[in-house]
Parts: C-alpha cells; structure tokens; sequence
DNA sequence: CTGAAAGCGCTTACAG
DNA sequence: CTGAAAGCGCTTACAG
C-alpha cells in the first residue's frame, strides 16, 4: 500500500498524490479531498524511509552520551529532544554503557543512518574517531563537553572556573583538606582539576595528591571512594565530588561510616540536579545551567541544519547551589 | 559517493560492490580485495536508508516509555537496549513527556519511519492509538504493563500481588493506617490498589480512601502527597509509594517535617532502583526484577522479529527488599 | 563467480 | 493545476 496505489485508486498521479501529502505545491481542492479520502479510507502510512531517500535528509540527529551521570545527561537530553522534536527532528540516542566501549561502532552507524547532525556529549580521544568527526560533512555541536582537536561549537560550562569556585566555596567554610573525586585523564575533568588546583594553592595550602581519587561519576563510585579514604586513614574533612551522582554514594558512605555531615564532613557536588534537593542532607552543588544547556545546544544544530554559519562556542555561568550538606 | 562510484573505481559491478559489503555470496578473493580497497581508500559510508528501502528492514525497534519513574523506565530500556543491539537492532526511544502528552504522535512516527517491532512501556486508553496498534502488522511487546483489549504479549509482574504482599509487609511491621501514593484510572495502578484493598481487608481493616493518594510517579509527586496529609491532619503511620521515586519524595517531605522514619512513619517504595540503597535512610522496596523484565522483553520481541510464534505473556516474579524506611 | 537490469516508495524538475 | 518520467542508492533474482 504505496502513493500508487492511493493514485490509483484516487484516479490521479503519483505526483497529485505527494503533493497533497506534503502539501508542497497547489493542488485542486477537488483532487485534494480526493486522494485525503482514499489515503483515510486505506489507512495509508507514508514511508518516511523512501521519502529520505530521495530528500537525501532523514530529519534525525544523532546523540551520543555517556551512561554515567545519567540524571545530569538525561535532563540535558531532554531539554534539546524538546526543542528537536519541536522542529520535526527525531533524537537516535547512542548510549555509550562504560568508559571502556568505543564510540566508534556508534558514530558509524549514525553516519550509515544519515543522520542529518549530532550532539556528542561524551569525550572520546580515540584517533580515527576523530577523524572521522573531521572528515563528516554533517553539523555536530559539542554539548557539556570539550574535545581538544575538534573545532565544533561547544556548549558548556567553564569548568576550569566552576571547579576553582566549588573548591573556593569549600575553603570560605572552613574545610582544609578537600578530597576531589572526578575521572582523570578526560579534558572535563582535568580542567576542573586544575580549578581545584589553584583555589587550593591561592589559599597558601598543597595539594595533597593522596586526596584526588578518580571515580567513574556513579553513586557506588562515590561510596568507594570515600570507603577508600576511610581505609587508608587519609584524613579529609571535605569531598567534592564532581557529580551528584558521586555525593550521594559519598553521602551514603559517610553516613554509614558513622560520620556527621557536614559537621565531620562537608560535601559539595557538581551538576546541580533534581536529586540533589531530595536527599537527607540536602546536596551543596556547583550547579550547571543544564536547561539552558540543553536548550542551546539544540537551537545551534538547529541553525546550523538550516545552513547557517557554523557558530562560535557558548560557555554558560554556573553557580554554587548551597545545601545542608555544607556547613 | 555510493556504490556506484566504488564500483567504477574498482572495475566490477555494482552487484559485486554489494556482495562484498554484505557478505551475502561467494566473490572471488581478487575482486574482493578490489573493492575493499576502492572502500578503504574512498571512506565510503554504506548507506543504510537507502539499503532499509529495498529490504523493507530498517533494524530499528521503537521504544515507547513514559517519563515518570525514569530510573525504573531507564534501567529496563538499558537492559532490553544491550540484546538488541547484540542482534543488529537499534533503538528509536520515544519519551512520553507527562500524562497529557498523546502517544499518537511517536505511534505514527515510528510507523512512518517503518520500525521492525515495538516495545511499548506507557499505557493508553487513547482508542484511536489503540486500534493502530491493533492493525499494525509488526511485533509488539507491552513491558511492565497491561493494557486492556491488546493481546500483545506482555513481559511484567503480578501488580495486583505485588502490592498485596508490599501492604502485607507493612501490616506485619504493625502498620495500620497505610497511605497508597500512585496513578489511578491505569491498569498498572489500579490493580496496585485492589492489592492494597484486599491486604487490608484480610487483615480486618476499613479502606479509608482519604488514605490513597493521587500521584505522578515523580520525587516532587511524593513530596506533595505527604505534604497533603499533614496538612490536612490525616493520621497514618506508613506510606506505601507505588515508586521508588516517589518513595524517595515522601522521605525528604517527612523528615523535613519533623517525622522520624520508620517509628513515626514507615516508608516502603516500588520498583527496586538502586537510588533507594543511596537513601538515608535506605528505601525498603518492591521489588521488580528489572534486569530480567528488560532482557526477555526484547528476547521475546527478537523472537517475534524472526517470525517466531508471538508468545504467551510472562509474569515475572517480584520480592521484598528491606530497608531501614521500614521497622 | 559476475553482471545487467528491475525495483524498493517516494519527490520534483520539466512539459503541458 | 496536473502528469509522465527520471532518479535517490541500494539488493537480488535471473542469465551467463
């Protein structure tokens, strides 16, 4: 049950038939009601894959994002599929399960599936992906991410400087020796390293690098990591765990451990979501503009799919959400 | 940049061109080598749309799913994503936003994009949705849900049972005026609540329907409810949230309002996400076997997917997760 | 084993 | 305003 068949049987052409169908051209109103009738009648499903065949445009964008921070991704993820969806684009979300599987097998199936543009949301370093970004003539925005090597237009925070404030906001409450935990070795996280870094050193105090442990940004990365600390009798009396994700293992970890948050122990996240307000204590966060994100990222693909000019990078303001969880 | 074009470069036929991309018949080594080269040489991307056309296959299954519970809906997608990509599968992931939102429109957009198959988490009465669905021709599997008048098989639990032995639990812990959070008008909820009535029934106890409460499935939904019954001086020592989420909602909500968890009230969730061992206190729960619910729906619709039989329904069995939210 | 050709279901100049 | 026809990039009987 294809156009033909409705031309047939509406006793027109196959071309009548499409342009009622995508009301591209005028078309008489009596063949209008017509074809309407027949296509109603037969229950006709337009064949989207045919049709993108021949556009050379699928009207989908592809959205490769970590699982890890999953309620800070999916918040991001659903503020751009808002303003995607609205202008008729469909999201095809790749998923990346861990740090060890590639996005390699993802970017060539959104690449196969032409996909119209993407959003990379996850940091990769692996060379021929790279390349392969390069070389693809589709729009791609970066978003929460930066991927040094690559000239797209990033959407994100400084994360540099939100670090240096959340670490600065940690020492303004007293705490002198501050556990960070975050994945190294990744650009995001290597520049909020750096903030921390500097807050510390600018406070006349050294860094102690027994007190910087990589976590994998999950709830039980978080409870290892303090349950780590524990154990090696690191003394600390703050952790500022670079995702919310992590302060709420770390809290749970705490708290089990039998200490006082955060009269033993401040914790201050990064992310800023939803959670955060509900946990008991409630979380301190440095918190990211992640509607605004998520918004912007997609209003940039959007401009840059209707041919404009691929634009410069957005870096948004961030700020420290407080919480009972510091002092 | 198609197979065209590889294979003029190449000096052999389009048809060989596709064979060695496929696989799908013998070619001579020579000829083979040829085009692999021509392929590595050029870049060349295959072109999966226009490959969907002629196999009427496109590799992609729809995924329909609610919002609401998104660490429960998240956690089953992520399982049932891993089969079916393991089988060649994509996944398109339609989220419906909130309970006004139509499931209309994903319905007709993923048979417009021609998806293999469907897995449908989100309840509808909507009849016009119902009767596609009805006629449409591809496998569909209902997941952790039961909608009336649909003879998909399903893959889920007992609801009714499950909340009679969570009510039954908070009955043996000495509760007797227990607070029901959930969605009514829905299949899944409303079994959840006879469950509920016939624990308590059973235990000689009067329904007091100031005790079931309307709620979104959402933390802020949790929050609310018990807000609502302290506010209106309804006595109850127990909260049964028919999510964790909310579960993990009404915690924050009586603890902020000065109650102590469990001996003022107790607090048993649904579903057995892994936030609600992060709690504090930690979330006793109903458990859902996620995992598997996950898992065998895509199995089921994998099978479905290579013309197997469509299969009975399956009811997965659920537990009782303690928690210290509960005596 | 290899190739010429038809066909998948649409859209859109090009004529009329 | 309407239609005949070419073409989008592939796959696959059908011959050879």
């Amino acid at each position: 049950m294809g156009i033909k068949e409705i031309a047939k049987e509406a006793n027109v052409s196959v071309a009548t038939v499409s342009r009622v169908l995508n009301g591209t051209k005028f078309v008489s109103e009596e063949l209008q009601r017509k074809v309407l009738e027949v296509i109603e009648r037969q229950g006709y499903v337009a064949n989207h894959v045919a049709r993108s065949m021949v556009l050379k445009k699928t009207f989908t964008v592809g959205l490769i994002m970590p699982v890890v921070s999953e309620l800070y991704h999916q918040m991001i993820f659903t503020h751009a599929e808002f303003i995607l969806e609205e202008a008729g684009y469909k999201v095809l979300v790749c998923r990346v399960k861990d740090t060890a599987q590639s996005v390699q097998s993802y970017l060539d199936l959104l690449l196969e599936n032409r996909v119209d543009g993407m959003i990379l949301m996850h940091e990769t370093s692996n060379p021929k992906v790279l390349e392969q970004l390069k070389k693809s003539q589709i729009p791609i925005v970066l978003t929460g991410i930066d991927i040094p090597g690559l000239s797209f237009p990033q959407v994100r925070i400084d994360d540099y400087q939100a670090a240096y404030d959340g670490t600065k906001y940690l020492l303004s409450h007293g705490r002198k020796r501050i556990a960070l935990i975050g994945g190294w070795g990744y650009s995001v996280g290597d520049k909020r390293l750096e903030g921390y870094k500097t807050a510390l050193s600018e406070a006349g105090l050294e860094i102690d690098s027994s007190l910087v442990i990589p976590g994998f940004y999950t709830m039980q990365s978080g409870s290892q990591a303090v349950n780590y600390l524990i154990r090696e009798r690191i003394k600390f009396d703050a952790v500022f765990a670079l995702s919310d994700e992590m302060a709420v293992g770390v809290m749970k970890e705490l708290l089990e451990q039998g200490k006082e948050i955060p009269s033993d122990v401040a914790v201050l996240g990064f992310d800023g979501i939803e959670l955060g307000r509900y946990t008991n204590p409630t979380l301190a966060t440095v918190k990211q503009p992640i509607e605004q994100i998520g918004e912007l990222a997609a209003e940039r693909l959007l401009a840059m799919l209707n041919g404009e000019e691929s634009e410069d990078s957005l870096i948004l303001p961030h700020s420290i959400s407080s919480g009972s969880s510091v002092g």
